[in-house]
DNA sequence: TTTCTATATTAATAAATTGTAAACTAAGCA
DNA sequence: TGCTTAGTTTACAATTTATTAATATAGAAA
């Protein structure tokens, strides 16, 4: 099967089960990344950007439920799919989970085509509206693949928030999002951050964009308008 | 717990569990319909497109999966939730209802906890806000999620009391709002302010839109007409 | 007509929100 | 270590919006 250019990181530490899971899903044409831990898990997510995660609820250093609750604390993971993968089968445990964040709860012995079909499904659902999407309005380009902003033609380079702000607005012209909506979107829920930091960082769009392309609205918040 | 606004849909022959998770589902706040076989799961769900339908493999007329195929070749069913719900815990099953479009899989006996829960994070990932309506009337619109009202096309820029009182009186034409009602909704219970403050509202709205659209009704209230 | 009452209007004031510059902090890197 | 950059915070100015108060006006009733 050719690549279909999703990456996977599985957490376990049976290596067994790593193996027979890795090779099923490589097979199907993932990306597969493998974690015997819970910080290794933790840290190899980080570095790869996985869409989807595997965690096995049982595992050494950090449990799956930890690392789902650290992961999900951060605005990067607040989207990535997470699957739970335990032995447990008590009616507890499947609900916590669940409530963690995660999107799906399979139980051990796990079968591989179970898994591969509920892999496949969470991704169906997601991919309906490919997020990368390449915007473009008038003179001005927005591409998230290549962290990219042309204007006339001419590259204008943004930090990342002021990128992911930008986009943000951009993704749904017209509409007006809330200072409370940009700061869950862009900086995520647990962060605290005041309300002066959004302003300042679209003054720092405006000015580095040199258009007209942010509107506010008092009392409300902001629009992207070309 | 108040109402969700979402519809679900459970087809089951098992008068038992249909109770039960109507029972269940009810009291998280989801709107239940039932039905006791394929077909007539179908025909309700083309009467009240529900956002969810839960399926029972196991059913006479049609079953579960068939049900399952007939919807999904319909563009209106294209995007609804299905979970699938048997006893039958071979892994061929379980498989062929994911492939089948299917986007979730819960194997009798039902915890309801983790019905729930499993509704719940499919809901969770899918949830897009519905859209506030945007009210059109003659040359007049107004468009919530842009908070934007237009007069002939023209942009009229509303302070944000102003466009709530507006939306208000305009989401029901025709409708006396008295004072206290627009008290209450526009300014929320809490706030106390005086009579005046109203009228003074009303007259910026009634100036800058340039529309005799507000009526006064002398003792009571105000409506919106056109 | 006069009087009364509720609303309209206007201007003045208070309150809230946003824009901006600059200082500060944290993280990454030579 | 010190440099560099992104990100955040702070403090204040500028602006807009909300509210009040004072006065005018219209319409109904006496």
């Amino acid at each position: 099967m050719e690549s279909k250019g999703k990456k996977i990181l599985i957490a376990d530490d049976e290596p067994d089960i790593l193996e027979i899971i890795q090779y099923n899903l490589t097979k199907e044409g993932y990306e597969v990344i493998t974690a015997k831990d819970g910080d290794e898990a933790i840290g190899k997510a980080k570095i790869v950007r996985p869409d989807l995660i595997i965690l096995d609820i049982m595992m050494p250093k950090k449990n799956g439920v930890e690392v789902c609750e650290i992961l999900r604390s951060q605005p990067t993971f607040k989207e990535t799919l997470i699957i739970f993968l335990t032995a447990l089968s008590d009616e507890g445990s499947h609900v916590r989970g669940l409530e963690t964040g995660a999107d799906d709860y399979v139980t051990k012995p796990i079968s591989p085509k179970v898994l591969i079909s509920r892999v496949n499904a969470l991704f169906r659902r997601v991919n309906k509206e490919p997020e990368d999407k390449v915007l473009k309005v008038e003179n001005l380009t927005i591409d998230p693949s290549k962290f990219e902003v042309t204007v006339d033609g001419k590259d204008v380079t943004l930090a990342k928030k002021e990128f992911e702000l930008l986009y943000l607005l951009a993704s749904r012209p017209g509409r007006v999002f809330l200072r409370n909506e940009i700061l869950n979107q862009v900086w995520g829920n647990e962060v605290i951050v005041g309300d002066r930091t959004i302003d300042v960082h679209i003054r720092k769009i405006r000015q580095k964009l040199g258009l007209d392309c942010i509107t506010t609205v008092k009392g409300v918040g902001y629009k992207f308008n070309l």
